[in-house]
DNA sequence: GCTGGCTGCCC
DNA sequence: ATTCTGC
DNA sequence: GCAGAATGGGCAGCCAGC
């Protein structure tokens, strides 16, 4: 079997003799021997176990299965203990119980690595250097000759040339880096880059102090290292260090290939790495829990938008976060294993890229110390650690924290300074690495396990089934019997009870632009809901419902879930929708605040069904599939359960569906989702957005919503490609007669790397971010160094205050009330004051002084009229014309009918959106501050007393 | 038993 | 959720 | 155009500490 030379991810290359007829093979990148057919790939003892006889079988729980006790390594233990006379109750997935309290305490860490013993070192060689106990335990490290991995960081911020070679230098001569996060090069410089990785002989021997101990015989031994980004790959000594004798593969397999990512920002060298580390244990015929553990292992973290944890399906367990703070956890455990208190993780943080460098660099200054006890580094393994990982987040109840941050203290105790700073950005769910499960490790996995497999094909499969397990058994499978993946992977299908993929609607940010792209002339205006989308599995009186991110949240809404069980009778049907809170008295158009806090009166507004009479109609074409849903499904007597709204319309309806918009807006929803009528629901991937569904929301466009001209006030260190920067910043409202500047909202979207570059050096001086490492900060211009401006009123306790005087646009979807911010405090409610949600930078303002930002009572105004919005709408709309459903039957009228927009003030309104039947339209211009008030007819409705400015069809 | 802070999960 | 950026 | 990073408001649930 061979591999595809051309394939760009090519599996690295192996030994070229083959181990039974000593043939030397023409070709290097073969697997298997030319003359006798013997695999060239490296081999151990261990067989692969059997493989389910189909994958397409509903999963069971493995991943949470413990290894039994005839497992032989769990045997072996259990004999060790006996031979030790120790107490039994050290077993590997039980760290937790009697770990040491300190990594100093010999007796305690014997026992806590009594496990290590087990693991059997590999017979004498010249490779098993890595192994020796170290012959000088208490020699002292210098930080410089330590680290072997090259600092890899390139956090310059800087924009002049200068200032970058000074951090090149400060980077070679400080080679801080231990486990390089992702690079940050704001230079274009590529040659830069390029050096830095030639020179990154990736880690898998000499990242860590105890390798260096074993100094100048493991160099020699080092001729080739192996090189995860290079395509390197020595088989002789390779498998050992990877795999343990049972099979087991080791953690610093992931510590090293994140490291190798991380080093990269090639999307192809990642990749290359992510193949890399599966074509091993492909060779050591590992089983597919170790794939499995690996795969998860390598992107842990769930999504970078909520930070949750993922070390299993989503399905399985309902709470997938681990509950592990920084502060209430893990710093306690990183102090407790390495003996450092908390100034020195402080000071270790400051010269360190982030908090798991810091804790790496303070392991390290330990040096081998803590091996002295009888523990071996580098003997935690993937299954060992993702049970832990997944016992962690199980554990609750009063001295929850303390018995986490314990066993997380004895996981690090085992851990090299690498493996520990990536267990730490585990548990941080922080890898920053530029890699998730969905888009880079599945696509690896396929590429590992058969090179022939297309990307899409996997990631496909995978969305259908959220479950790595099944995946990789069915490539296990195609690898083992040579099978075409394709056919394999289709047979992982959609299957009632386990949550599939939702399909995602692509943003349009213009009507006509949604329109001209559409492929099909037929098209579905469906209103866009505010609420929580729900796919829900129904069947024979039982509903579950899983959340857009698959979560189990069924208990979520006992109210809802006991109508649909009443209702649906002696179906089995899943249903896509949205759940929404709409008896919202007297919190006029806080519709999505609401459905947070209610649990109950909650209704349920279908738009999709995915599986009917016993099988998924995901292939049907939406008007198939409504059909059903309408004919079949929906006909229950219900006040509860209801279809979206939507019309049918065709690609020249350009007027009809802005009209559908401000009909939709003014029901309080967010704006319209176009879909094809004759598409598929597509499952093409997690993250995926489909073309085929276009959600138009108010914000996309321009006009249809409120910005703001708010001050920034403050703002805070920013964190990874923004640690140079200041980000978020806070933003205030000001009033001239108190001179009371009220904080509104943090923003941090919408700056370009050009604006924080060049803010950050105006607050902080040309030193920018340097300059508070260093401690060398004065007043600037804008910087005030001790507290905020006088009259800035706010609960945040920003890091660094700006004098007032900036004026900023800020953009948002809608504004909150909110139990946090300050401005228009007491107006609305005695405790809470404004906020925006969905709040992002627009431009400056530097036509703007302070005194024309936007006041509180502006502010109050906005918010008020958010509050009538509908009623607004309505009026309008249905002076204009009847709201009834045969509206679109009707003939439009010829004569034209405006929506006047206006801004409260002196100056002329900077812009207004003319709502047309006829065909031509205005474009909409800019505007700030917008509310509906007239038609051109002279029908006013005003929301406020206020001035109007019309403008006619021919003024410009 | 209450409150404040942290975490996870919605958008 | 939004937005920006490198690949 | 994809994929990823950084971080927005705000709620409930949970735990720690008073």
């Amino acid at each position: 079997k061979k591999i595809p030379k051309n394939s760009l991810l090519s599996m690295p290359s192996y030994s070229s003799t083959c181990p039974k007829c000593t043939l030397i093979q023409s070709d290097p990148m073969a697997c298997l021997c030319e003359l006798c057919g013997a695999s060239l790939l490296p081999q151990v003892a261990k067989k692969r176990r059997p493989l389910p006889p189909s994958t397409n079988i509903a999963r069971t729980q493995t991943t949470t299965k413990k290894r039994k006790a005839n497992d032989p390594k769990q045997r072996s233990i259990l004999s060790f203990f006996r031979k030790q006379g120790e107490p039994m109750q050290m077993v590997s997935s039980d760290l937790s119980e009697g770990a040491s309290t300190h990594p100093f305490d010999g007796k305690d860490i014997h026992s806590e690595s009594a496990i290590a013993p087990t693991q059997h070192l590999p017979p004498a060689s010249d490779d098993d250097q890595d192994f020796h106990a170290p012959t000088q335990p208490f020699q002292e490290e210098h930080e410089n000759t330590a680290a072997v991995a090259p600092a890899t960081q390139l956090y310059n911020s800087d924009t002049d040339d200068d200032q970058n070679e000074h951090d090149v230098k400060t980077k070679a001569d400080l080679k801080l880096s231990i486990a390089p996060t992702q690079l940050y090069d704001d230079n274009d410089d590529k040659s830069k880059t390029e050096a830095n990785l030639s020179i990154t002989p990736t880690q898998l021997y000499n990242d860590d102090d105890d390798d260096k101990l074993i100094t100048d015989a493991t160099v020699i031994n080092q001729e080739e290292p192996m090189d995860l980004l290079h395509d390197k790959f020595e088989s002789r000594r390779g498998l050992q260090q990877l795999v343990s004798d049972e099979g087991s593969v080791y953690y610093r397999v992931i510590a090293s290939t994140l490291s190798a990512v991380s080093s990269t920002r090639s999307r192809l060298s990642k990749e290359r790495a992510l193949v890399n580390a599966f074509s091993w244990l492909n060779s050591a015929q590992c089983e597919a829990e170790e794939f499995e553990a690996t795969a998860y292992l390598l992107a842990p973290v769930k999504d970078s938008q909520t930070g949750g944890h993922r070390l299993q399906p989503d399905f399985i367990s309902p709470e997938g976060g681990l509950g592990l703070g920084w502060r209430s956890v893990i710093e306690q455990a990183i102090l407790d294993a390495t003996g450092c208190s908390r100034s020195e993780l402080t000071n270790a943080r400051k010269k360190a890229s982030d908090s798991a460098e810091a804790a790496a660099m303070l392991l390290k200054r330990l040096g081998t110390r803590r091996w002295c006890f009888g523990g071996k580094p580098r003997t935690l393994t993937v299954t060992e650690v993702r049970d832990n990982l997944l016992k962690l987040g199980l554990m609750n109840g009063p001295g929850a924290n303390s018995r986490k941050s314990k066993l997380l203290t004895s996981l690090f105790g085992r851990a090299t300074p690498n493996e520990m700073a990536w267990l730490i950005r585990t548990c941080n769910a922080h890898m920053s690495c530029g890699i998730s499960l969905e888009a880079s490790v599945i696509p690896a996995l396929a590429q590992a396990l058969n090179p022939r497999c297309p990307t899409q094909e996997v990631r496909a499969a995978y969305a259908r089934r959220p479950d790595v397990r099944c995946v990789i058994d069915a490539l296990l499978q195609s690898n083992n019997n040579n099978d075409d993946a394709i056919s394999i992977l289709k047979n992982i299908g959609v299957s009632f009870g386990i949550p599939l993929q939702p399909m995602l609607a692509t943003a349009g940010n213009s009507i006509q632009h949604a329109l001209r792209d559409f492929g099909s002339d037929q098209i579905l205006a469906e209103h866009k809901y505010d609420g929580q989308r729900a796919q829900i599995h129904y069947a024979d009186g039982t509903t579950t419902m899983y959340s857009r991110k698959l979560d189990e949240i069924t208990n979520k809404y006992p109210q809802l879930v006991h109508i649909l069980n009443s209702k649906l009778g002696n179906k089995c049907i899943i249903l896509d929708a949205e759940i929404v809170a709409e008896n919202t008295d007297g919190e006029g158009g806080q519709v999505f605040q609401a459905l947070t806090s209610k649990r109950d009166d909650v209704s349920l507004v279908v738009f999709d069904l995915l599986w009917f009479d016993n099988r998924c109609i995901c292939d049907l074409p939406l008007f198939e599939r409504r059909r059903l849903l309408i004919e079949e499904v929906l006909p229950i007597e219900s006040s509860s359960i209801r279809l979206a709204k939507s019309i049918q319309i065709d690609r020249n309806s350009l007027a009809i569906v802005q009209k559908e918009l401000m009909h939709a807006v003014a029901a309080n929803c967010e704006g319209l989702v176009l879909k094809q009528l004759d598409s598929k629901y597509e499952i093409s991937g997690v993250g995926i957005r489909s073309k085929a569904w276009l959600k138009l929301k108010k914000d996309y466009i321009e006009g249809m919503v409120d910005s703001l001209d708010l001050v920034p006030i403050g703002g805070w260190r920013g964190s990874g490609r923004k640690s140079n920067w200041i980000s978020p910043i806070l933003m205030a409202t000001y009033d001239q007669e108190t001179q009371e500047l009220a904080c509104v909202s943090r923003v941090m979207s919408g700056f370009s790397d050009e604006f924080y570059a060049a803010f950050t050096k105006r607050v902080l001086g040309p030193k920018g971010i340097k300059a508070t490492i260093e401690n060398d900060i004065s007043d600037l211009n804008l910087l005030i160094r001790n507290g905020p401006a006088p009259g800035v009123n706010t609960s945040e306790n920003c890091e660094f205050w700006f004098k007032p005087g900036l004026v900023w646009e800020i953009r948002a979807a809608d504004i909150t009330l909110s139990p946090t911010h300050r401005s228009a405090m007491g107006i609305f409610h005695a405790k809470r004051g404004l906020s925006l949600r969905f709040p992002r930078f627009i431009r400056e303002r530097p036509d703007k002084r302070l005194e024309q930002a936007t006041s509180s009572s502006q502010f109050a105004n906005f918010y008020r009229q958010q509050q009538s919005r509908g009623d607004t709408m309505t009026l309008s709309i249905s002076n204009a014309k009847p709201l009834d459903d045969d509206e679109k039957e009707t003939p439009l009228s010829s004569k034209p009918k405006r929506r006047i927009l206006h801004e409260d003030g002196e100056q002329v309104a900077r812009s207004l959106l003319v709502y047309d039947n006829d065909a031509e339209l205005s474009p909409p211009l800019p505007l700030p501050s917008s509310t509906v008030v007239a038609e051109e007819d002279g029908d006013v409705g005003c929301v406020e007393q206020r001035r109007l400015i019309l403008l006619g069809a021919d003024e410009s």
